[in-house]
DNA sequence: CATGAATGAGATTTCATTCAT
DNA sequence: GATGAATGAAATCTCATTCAT
């Protein structure tokens, strides 16, 4: 945003920083609960009261990383801006395109990734509420994605809805098993990513017979 | 399961059960961190201390739900015998069978079902260990399967893992969607299986030809 | 209110008065925000956590004792049933014995006597809403007293609202000299409820003909 | 009081007034104990070293300005050089114009006024001595006055300083709930003082033959 | 079997005060 | 003089678990 004469990062904006990556680890390390202030603190070698100083809480601080994170993904996606998709194949290359970006932004924040699957939704009310409001955005734009990909004849008539759930639990759990639990290690990402690309596809192509019979 | 002499369930097993029961309620409710012992107590009606006769404590009980869940799951899903799947037709058949089997025992369980998926990964790292063993061979089982289907010539060859993986994540996010959050609700249980089922045979099928572009 | 068979008290309200004493001494010897929970229950001999089993915490305790002391005082004005008072010798005779009544209460209660006057005002909002109210009341029954007094020709008209002001103003700084600071020790009693009794009738006397000067 | 050469006040005796007066609006506001040093640099503008360089600490200043009201209210009294009196209507003329003069400083001061009634005694021991210190000389001057006028005649024998206990306590409450409370308002302050004058007197006149019977 | 009063470890949080710049 | 980031001591309160009755 800012930038060009003054220091990259003001101190107060460094310190912070260095608080939010300790707690990065720690959270993943000990989970939410068990993890304490204080092994925070210690990580970067300030006082106990100085954590208040940057932020309200604990919980605030957790929200805020996973908050965060939410956005970043989410960016990810949105700011994904296909060329004209006017055939499958195009359709192919750009569906590999943006899965790979996501898979490059999850790999860079391993930690946060696996905080966020494993426990985001169990620390507090408020912030489900976020979550939810960002899978319904996820959601709602691939569901569209869907409808206008049909409209232009590349996938069949189906409940997009329906796709665009499936789909998302696709990414999930092979993210999750990739990323956090570190199975899958045989497939390379690109692998992966274009076996999700393809199965998506396949999945939505015309000719699905079969269901006729 | 056991019966036969006795009285169907003995007066021990059956205030186990009102507890276990409640305190699904109550974790369904505040969650298991903000569950306090003293609510489940207090909605059966007993004394704090009674709740230690029945279990060791509360994160034991917590995991004995979760276990529980996992076994329902998994035996639900064992259970399955299926015929002789000779066609894809077959397939499209048992696979539907299954899928209704499921989301009828989920739909029969929908708190611990929606427990499970929201924190049983932010309770305890023994039960975390449970769990993970339980995706694993639910995996395995899955890549077995699409192994044999393959071997038959029902579905192409690709990183049947992989796809297991795909598979289940597809199948979760759905529970997740239906079942805890209570979107999806214009589509029948029968509609969303079928798109599962389809989903799942089409990006399997040998018609994946775009790709060899 | 409810004795006849059972224990006096039940072992649950006698607990709770042990707190109950021993704050009384803690508060009176530190000061509220000096005062530590800890050492009231060092006091008493039980752990920490016993006492938020019979409190919400410090301040609810605090707003207990006080608002204790203030229905044992108000009550102790209130209870008094004075007989006919037809002349200003029955008046002084009955204003004599109420105020006996109130010095008894206040030397057995020393201590919330003297944490009331130092510092109930300074520990909550609440409280203050509290104790305002009490003043309120009293005030409104001294006013009504001396307009009936007025009214039997007991005593001048004036304003009788500031009359009971300042009545309850000598009353709290005798109070506060005797019981809380224990000055005034020259004097018994007796003869200090009688001079407030004789300055307040000679205050409210008709020969107050200076005035028309 | 200091002028002269210099320009009226220093700048730094300027800061320092503002940090007081913005002290006075905070206690009055929020209490001494919820009252926070951020909030009073805060309303001045300040950095919180700052108040550091003024004051020794929170403490300090609130003992400073208990301080400087104990020495407004007794100096007023103090500098109040009444001409001869030698009768009871040059008496009530004498106390009638300290009593005003006393109302007006007060009235100048509602928010300390405020503070010291309600909290005065509630922050340190060190500080109850000095108010303490406070008391004793006013009772001690008033005592002595009463028995000069005593002397002269004007007022009946009594207990003196009972007397001036009373007196006190009359004054001290009319001004809580006039100034502090705001109640009282359909008397003004001429009247109210004539009360307490005309009320005083009467209560300290030889014609207290009641008391005989 | 049942009770429920008592335990007690320990984490979060606050805020007056300091001091290097 | 002025700043404001950092300090850190210390107190409240929670709640799963125990155990004497």
């Amino acid at each position: 945003m800012s930038s060009e004469k003054q220091p990259r990062k003001s101190r107060r904006d460094r310190r912070r920083e260095e608080l939010k990556n300790a707690a990065i680890e720690i959270f993943f390390e000990h989970g939410y609960h068990a993890a304490k202030v204080s092994q925070i603190v210690e990580r970067v070698g300030v006082a106990q009261g100085t954590f208040y100083l940057y932020f309200e809480g604990k919980q605030q601080l957790f929200s805020e990383l996973i908050s965060d994170f939410l956005e970043l993904f989410v960016s990810t996606v949105a700011d994904w801006e296909p060329g004209d998709i006017n055939s499958r194949k195009v359709l192919r290359q750009e569906l590999t395109r943006v899965g790979l970006s996501v898979t490059r932004v999850l790999l860079d924040n391993k930690k946060v990734t696996a905080i966020f699957f494993r426990e985001s939704q169990a620390v507090a009310p408020e912030l489900n509420t976020l979550i939810r409001h960002s899978y319904e955005m996820l959601l709602a734009m691939l569901t569209d994605f869907n409808r206008i990909l049909c409209k232009r004849g590349l996938i069949a008539e189906m409940n997009f809805r329906v796709l665009a759930t499936m789909t998302v639990g696709m990414v999930e759990r092979i993210i999750v098993e990739r990323i956090v639990h570190d199975t899958l290690k045989d497939a390379e990402p690109e692998e992966i990513v274009e076996h999700l690309v393809l199965h998506y596809m396949a999945g939505t192509s015309d000719i699905v017979d079969e269901s006729l019979s």
